[in-house]
DNA sequence: GCCAACGTTGGC
DNA sequence: GCCAACGTTGGC
């Protein structure tokens, strides 16, 4: 069972909106980017995903949630008045695909960008690297038990 | 609000 | 295929 981690704004979609309905799941859509994609792709039924809240006062790693539909064409982009929507998208070759997310838990306390920083192990992953802006990325097992262990 | 770092676009 | 210009991300 792999491992994730998705970054957002909490002012669009944090792990508060998860948990405002727990056995409801959110569609992760308007990922534009092709490599975080490829990692969506890679996504299966089942797996965690930490949410990251970014941008925003308190950022860091809020949440936990899981995979429970893997990769499906992202609608958002076929929509004119969506902001996500990409007029280069064919609808017989989708270019982007979405995620459905479920309430799994919130951290007991949002573990910040900075305590994630200086922990030895994490230092392959892309989160903490200076100017990194991959918004979906794996994360090992071992990097999932460090982090935790913050919280 | 600033700006460094990055991914994408498009001219050549 | 190169690379400058541009737009965006995201921490500060």
């Amino acid at each position: 069972m792999a491992k994730w981690l998705v970054k957002t704004e909490p002012s669009e979609c944090g792990i508060e909106d998860f948990a405002r309905a727990p056995r409801q799941s959110i569609p992760w859509d308007g990922v534009r980017n092709y490599q975080a994609r490829n990692f969506l792709r890679e996504m299966k039924e089942g797996d965690e995903v930490f949410i990251y809240h970014s941008s925003c006062k308190h950022i860091g790693v809020a949440g936990i949630v899981e995979v429970v539909k893997s990769a499906y064409p992202d609608p958002t982009q076929f929509d004119e008045r969506s902001p996500y929507h990409d007029p280069k998208s064919a609808p017989d070759s989708p270019r982007w695909d979405a995620v459905d997310l479920k309430y799994v838990r919130t951290l007991p306390r949002l573990i910040p960008l900075d305590e994630l920083k200086p922990l030895p192990g994490l230092e392959n992953l892309p989160l903490v690297r200076k100017g990194n802006r991959l918004s979906v990325m794996p994360v090992s097992e071992s990097e999932w038990q460090i982090i935790l262990g913050q919280a």
